[in-house]
DNA sequence: ACAAGTATGACGTTTAGC
DNA sequence: GCTAAACGTCATACTTGT
């Protein structure tokens, strides 16, 4: 934590870590799900405009203008979800979850049957997935309908809490403070005073560690709770990750139009190959390597060896075996690990956001294996639009692909003075790229290492920007992840300890802000 | 040839929740 | 005890460019 020799004209001297005590008294309401609320605008080209940029089809858009006017956002909105088949969506989940049944299963029969489907058709699905189980399925069964019962004295639908995995394994649910769709939770959350902001500050790591890290990094973090959220939520693809943030949780709302939160949803062309016996709707974690071709060589031996309906313990095999690298169907008794550009997508990029200008594919599925997914955390950075409005200045510390500016240029939020630090010159490069073409009006500083931001560096760029708004970022995870066999040594390992320079910067940022009263 | 960059097979353990 | 999941690392072979 060296000063580098800056001449001080504040106070230095260490702190100790701050003990605060950190009290969250949470409370559950499960409302159904409502769409976003937008704020009223004075024209209808404008909202016309907003909703194109959204990325919806501007007849449908018109369409919904036709019948609604121009200036009631909510109606409009509401049109084109219903031409999208988004609220029959919901509408068909809440009723097959009244009707008893689990969050998942719903979730399958509808993902496998196509939102076409009349309900009695849909309820059959689920109890044929139920007798193709056997015995372990109904035990499971009455055991879940027993401790629907019992939970609280009060009958209950576990589903809103909980998830349970294709092979029938119960799984929490991971929320967090709340997502879009599937329950949100009403949350009282006090911030610690040290805490708070300015700056609002958020940082991102991977939810399992080794035991006491997030505590570590809590204390650190001015003692605030992490959310843990899994991005299963938002996305096709599960990612539980850990996030500690100052920012407010309420009147969060995604950003649209909603992408597909769904393997078969998300790649429709793997439908067609897709065995009945394989029930995975959601994808794993999206991680830097991808499996090798000499696994799905055998896989399509073994299931060419065996026949059109392979026997239990093969389809067993066979199903560990994708779990495991994340394969999707792509012909007969043929599987793929995901493309790249299948990955972008899923990880709410852009199709080409890492693509060209010299890049290789392993350094591709790397850095997006390394990214933050889109739409979570701007789920979280929704709030920052309506406290913004004219723009923010960003500290983006391990920056990578850009997955922050990408969440905040989504939500329509002006960047108006991005320090990105980020030490790989291939992801410096793809943001630099973003920025141009993403037409920025804004001011992109690089910078190559955490540990160049010191008190002098950070007064200079505070200078030019008076402050920063947000410091936002996600450490190395190299240490903490759990498919690290060789060096999961913990925070203070050789590449997650620089969790600590993202603290240690984020708090001259705050002391620096305090003193030239920025903000 | 040689170096530098790229692709790929092989490789357990620690979480957490029953 | 069990199952399931996990922003990974290392050594080596291969490819590309000079």
């Amino acid at each position: 934590m060296g000063s580098n020799g800056d001449s001080d004209d504040i106070d230095w001297s260490d702190d100790e870590v701050r003990t605060c005590s950190s009290v969250s008294s949470v409370s559950v309401h499960i409302p159904v799900f409502t769409p976003p609320t937008c704020e009223s605008s004075t024209s209808g080209s404008k909202i016309n405009n907003r909703f194109l940029e959204m990325g919806y089809p501007s007849r449908v858009v018109l369409k919904a203008m036709e019948e609604h006017g121009e200036d009631d956002e909510e109606a409009i909105l509401n049109a084109i979800l219903t031409y999208l088949g988004q609220n029959k969506y919901f509408e068909t989940m809440n009723l097959l979850e009244d009707m008893g049944f689990q969050y998942d299963e719903a979730f399958t029969a509808i993902n496998r049957c196509g939102l076409e489907t009349p309900i009695e058709e849909l309820v059959e699905f689920i109890d044929a997935a139920k007798m193709g189980k056997e015995d372990d399925l109904q035990d499971l069964q009455v055991e879940l309908n027993d401790a629907g019962q019992s939970r609280n004295g009060k009958k209950q639908k576990l589903s809103r809490e909980e998830r349970w995995t294709d092979t029938g394994k119960r799984m929490p649910l991971m929320i967090g403070f709340g997502v879009p769709n599937v329950g949100i939770k009403t949350i009282h959350r006090e911030i610690p005073d040290a805490g708070k902001g300015p700056p609002y500050f958020y940082y991102e790591n991977v939810a399992y560690t080794p035991k006491g890290v997030w505590e570590n990094m809590s204390r650190f973090l001015y003692e605030i709770e992490p959310e843990f959220v899994d991005s299963m939520h938002f996305s096709a693809a599960a990612r539980k990750r850990g996030y500690i943030h100052n920012l407010p949780i309420d009147e969060r709302f995604p950003i649209l139009p909603i992408p597909p939160s769904t393997i078969q949803e998300a790649l429709p062309i793997t439908n067609k190959w897709w065995p009945k016996w394989d029930l995975r709707t959601k994808l794993n974690c999206i991680l830097i390597r991808h499996g090798s071709a000499e696994d799905t060589k055998k896989i399509k031996e073994e299931l060419d060896k065996s026949g059109p309906d392979p026997p239990e313990h093969v389809r067993k095999n066979v199903l560990e075996q994708c779990r495991k690298y994340n394969f999707v169907w792509v012909g007969k008794n043929k599987v793929a690990p995901l493309d790249l550009d299948e990955i972008e997508v899923i990880m709410e990029f852009s199709k080409c956001h890492t693509r060209g200008g010299g890049i290789s594919t392993t350094a591709r599925y790397q850095c997006l294996g390394n990214s933050f997914q889109v739409d979570t955390v701007a789920y979280h950075l929704s709030v920052l639009k309506k406290l913004f409005p004219s723009g923010i200045n960003v500290l983006s510390l391990f920056s990578g692909l850009g997955g922050a500016e990408v969440a905040l240029h989504r939500l329509g939020i002006p960047l108006k003075f991005v320090v990105s630090v980020e030490s790989s010159e291939t992801c410096r490069n793809i943001l630099q790229s973003w920025w141009e073409q993403s037409n920025q009006q804004g001011t992109l500083i690089n910078i190559f290492d955490v540990r160049d931001v010191t008190l002098g560096k950070l007064k200079e760029l505070m200078d030019m920007s008076h402050g920063f708004d947000l410091v936002i970022g996600g450490s190395p995870c190299n240490n903490l992840a759990g498919r690290n066999r060789y060096t999961r040594d913990g925070i203070y390992g050789d590449q997650s300890s620089l969790f600590f320079d993202y603290f240690r910067i984020l708090d001259l940022v705050k002391k620096i802000t305090v003193y030239r009263g920025y903000g």
